[in-house]
DNA sequence: CGGGATATTGACTCTTATCAATGCCCGTGG
DNA sequence: CCACGGGCATTGATAAGAGTCAATATCCCG
């Protein structure tokens, strides 16, 4: 039977048509396939990848490094909706004019997309498309956990939360690096870095943590973790 | 030159295919058209349309009345994520499950569409996904505004942005008449009822609003609103 | 090894939550 | 028509959690 997840989810979609091609390029060890033209960049940390109010003739995907996704209020209050890791798109806008910024955490590489040139490789027949609402629905999804998240949890629990989001992405070995500074992870988690700082150090006290340097984090007690996080 | 834009906006997918036709037949004073079957749902003042961990195999649109999507924690914190309006899309999933819950916030009708039927009325050919895409986007960025307003803006700014959103979304008419209780509106902002209330109070105190009971709001300033909830 | 950026910790403040009392509005029934 | 009752909303007093400001401390990176 068909479903609604069968439309994004069935495999025929789900190697992201067509960026996977251009993946293959853009990393080592992969086998260079016929696809739409992607624009390899590569920006230093803290760089600008595509900027507030410019025009969205682009999208991107993540060849590594880690990107943020920011928004500003005009005093410099800052919030970041996502953290975008290897593999993943960003950068679709439902109108011409970006709503957020995006920047690079560490050096990153990206490779951009014009909509023009995905259009000339065929892109309006439906796979592409697909693959693009599929995306955008789990960037819909995470958005309202992040919601939920920063509406209704106290500081402890956004930082659980956030070390077991890392976690899950981090191949799950005990060990989390975290790309970012405590300032990001604060604008991410709407709570100041003093906070952030102050959270890390309540769950060393209670035992579910181990820092080794400011970014290196041991997971000791990942049950406990689950509890505090959600 | 085609853009991203473009793609989701240009005339031909705007007119909600194939939702149009079915609210045309579910709407008074309106002409009926073919299209696919969509299932006409009445629900009482808090009713639940669907609930988080049910399959995900409807989508819906919004009729009349007000809807609300919740997301729960365990313990009963709440946040809502989005009211809905007629015309609104909601319900669609990346997935087989659903991750939130949608209430009726008064009493309200919708249409339900099944996936399969909309299969079958193929749905499958672009311009639905397509439609469906720029709803989501659209999603996505109120979504991602409301994380700005959560996580960086203080209970007065947050009032004052959730009564330029029911403003604008109310035919600009200077009365803005709200749907929901305080306890709804302090759940979508990240507040208890108690702070809504009070920055009401505060806004009246200001001049920028009169209140004619609870639910009716005159906006006497808009230029002052416009200031503290951006 | 030194210096600047990043992080931690402490003392204190302030916003918002919590708890509690009162008030208001509207529908229902006497 | 008025009185009553129940859900909402407002207001007040107090507490708690996170923010702010400031002083170290630590970690990279050259």
């Amino acid at each position: 039977m068909l479903t609604q997840a069968t439309i994004s989810q069935s495999p025929q979609f789900r190697p992201s048509f067509p960026f996977r091609h251009v993946l293959d390029r853009a990393m080592p060890g992969r086998r260079a396939e016929a696809g739409p033209v992607g624009i390899p960049m590569t920006f230093a940390r803290n760089a600008e990848i595509c900027g507030e109010a410019e025009p969205s003739g682009r999208i991107y995907m993540v060849v590594s490094g880690v990107v943020r996704i920011c928004k500003l209020l005009p005093d410099g209050r800052r919030q970041i909706s996502a953290f975008h890791m290897p593999g993943d798109l960003f950068g679709f806008e439902p109108d011409e004019i970006r709503h957020f910024s995006a920047e690079a955490v560490v050096q990153t590489k990206v490779v951009a997309f014009k909509w023009q040139s995905l259009i000339a490789a065929g892109v309006r027949s439906g796979a592409f498309i697909r693959e693009l609402l599929h995306v955008t629905m789990k960037g819909l999804r995470h958005t309202q956990e992040q919601l939920l998240l920063i509406g209704r949890k106290n500081a402890l629990e956004r930082v659980a939360a956030f070390l077991l989001e890392m976690a899950d992405r981090s191949g799950r070995t005990g060990i989390v690096e975290l790309a970012m500074p405590r300032h990001d992870i604060a604008d991410y988690l709407g709570l100041t870095l003093e906070t952030v700082s102050r959270m890390f150090a309540e769950l060393r006290a209670l035992g579910v943590i181990k820092l080794e340097g400011a970014r290196r984090v041991h997971v000791l007690d990942i049950a406990r973790l689950i509890a505090l996080g959600n």
